[in-house]
DNA sequence: AATTGGCACTCACGACCAGCGAGTGCTACC
DNA sequence: GGTAGCACTCGCTGGTCGTGAGTGCCAATT
């Protein structure tokens, strides 16, 4: 009983399962694949498959269907990623190309995303400490108020309304502005909080105040990290055609909307070291995604990324067409954004 | 037979089936109403209420069931809106007080709306062209390049990049701003098409290409109206529970993500003149959303609202506690918009 | 030792059927 | 007009049963 076939049964019961979403049978395993031996010694070999957790049966009587550990070794092991072709790659660059703003490219991407996979996509907005400043703009709104207005080099646009104690004086906000820009731009902002620390200083006693209060609202910004945007599409291909999910779809639409969790998942998979980040099943530590996988990976920037992309569907999903879709999206996300 | 009666009758059906979510019998009916007459009087009455189609039994020997004629009498003339209570007021507030730009806004109304009806809740942002201008600006980034950064009343914020065939000088770009400010800071951004049409008159020959490009690239923008964003919330929502919708929620997510279907519906329900409007299943003229009711209203601006914002829900919804929601939380963040 | 054919066994699934009961429409009566 | 009674309809529930895909095991084969 040769390991190696053992694998191949393993790679052929995935490949099936996910064409057909039927458990399959050891009969049904030979017809369809050219493996020259008869039902009974796949069915051997199954059993041993079962034995390791790759596989598993709904019921007695029943075919066998991959378990979470049996996808997780075909990804790591079974799988080669397959190109798109080349008028679909056309697509997407011409898609995403039509945008006219960041709120539009990230629009773009993820739809066209979902559009391609057939499941969910998902896309987090380029980090604010991660981005660099590219402009920092004050305007002064009524007597007693100050817009601050921050512009990151991804496209990003900030902005925070500022009451003041009393109306500063035009000539201090414009040199407010000019250090401000000159102090910061071209920086990324996570910087910026020691850039920053010295400015009050540099300015006389009655402009402080307002020094401090512009500082400290950026500062506040940049803080709220925690709170990034995150857009999803396709939300109505998990309903679509046969459903894949054994309970209904409720929680998976709950955990879909908890930016919290989907928020965690991706900053975790970002320290994964591959460059497409995979995450089957229970993997994902969620209650409400124990049949969804995730398959993620960071665009823009050239060595880190400033944030990611991903499909979320069914654990029983193409995971190759999912994985090159993916990395084909986040490549011409990444070339649109430094353009 | 009374008139009076009947519509009783009708009522009473509508508020039993919207609570126990199954067809209501005559039976039923008179242990749970005091209607002070015998179900077989009721009989008469339900088939007077079928005759007239408000009514309909989904087969025979079972319970009636409202139409969507029926929904649309019951919240004409018999429901009066249940005003919410005031823990609930001074929850939405605080909640929706803590929001810190326009985007936080929108996010917190519409996940506070969907929170409170248990529904989808729908959000359209303030629309560009009824804001007024507070500030423009724009900004040199790189050599040919200029960033036109438009900020609204409502706290909204449009950017566009711009490609230039020769470097502007620093001057220019100074008086152009400035005269652009001076020109347009308080008007309708829907004025700003004529108002801006002699602008490049003023300048020297020499700078009017640019003058030219950002104008045009403001009208653009504008013209972009038909893209209005919209924001959903609480998707989740209606796969909870027991499943209103007789044919999969499929298609009903699918015409939610159609950002064209919603935008023409709340388009057309501005024009209703009830404060509070409502489309009930076919009225909605759509097929994926011929079993769900909407309920929006108007926000923001005083005579004519900047925007709307309303729920989405089954036909069989509780229209009276929907109403109130969508009304409340649509006055909060009038306020809050123009605070 | 691996592979194979044969065989008994399991069990989900669909079809069929009968009884139940909620609900109706109709008619005769108050 | 309202009511009581009654025959009728029909969806739903639960039980039975046959079918077939699929399995595990074992003895025979290479």
């Amino acid at each position: 009983m040769s390991e190696d076939r053992r694998l191949e049964v393993l790679r052929a019961i995935v490949e099936d399962y996910v064409q057909t979403r039927e458990p399959v049978g050891s009969r049904m395993l030979v017809e369809r694949h050219a493996l020259g031996v008869s039902p009974a010694t796949i069915r051997n070999d199954m059993a041993a498959l079962e034995e390791g957790g790759y596989i598993a049966q709904p019921h007695t009587s029943a075919g066998r269907v991959p378990t979470d550990k049996g996808y997780r070794l075909f990804v790591d092991r079974l799988s080669t990623v397959k190109p798109l072709s080349g008028p679909e790659k056309r697509a997407i660059q011409a898609f995403i190309d039509e945008a006219v703003d960041l709120d539009d490219v990230v629009d773009r991407s993820v739809r066209v995303l979902a559009q391609l996979t057939q499941q969910v996509a998902v896309v987090q907005y380029p980090s604010l400490r991660r981005s660099a400043m590219r402009h920092l703009e004050l305007v002064p709104v009524g007597e007693r108020r100050l817009l601050v207005v921050i512009i990151t080099d991804t496209g990003r646009v900030e902005q925070r309304t500022l009451e003041l104690a009393t109306a500063p004086s035009e000539a201090v906000v414009g040199e407010l502005r000019a250090r401000l820009n000159a102090l910061a731009v071209g920086h990324r902002l996570a910087e910026l909080i020691t850039l920053l620390a010295h400015l009050p200083e540099v300015f006389e006693p009655d402009a402080r105040p307002l020094v401090t209060a512009v500082t400290e609202i950026v500062e506040e910004t940049l803080a709220q990290e925690s709170e990034e945007r995150i857009v999803l599409a396709g939300t109505a291909n998990l309903a679509r055609g046969p459903n894949d999910f054994t309970r209904s779809l409720g929680p998976v639409l709950e955990a879909l909307e908890e930016q919290v969790v989907l928020l965690r998942l991706l900053t975790e998979m970002a320290e994964d070291s591959a460059s497409v980040a995979v995450r089957i099943g229970h993997e994902t530590q969620h209650e409400g995604l124990a049949e969804t996988s995730f398959v993620t990976t960071g665009y823009g920037g050239d060595g880190d990324a400033v944030a990611r992309i991903g499909s979320i569907g069914p654990t029983r999903m193409d995971y190759p067409a999912t994985m090159a879709s993916v990395r084909a999206v986040a490549r011409y996300l990444s070339r649109v954004l430094a353009g």
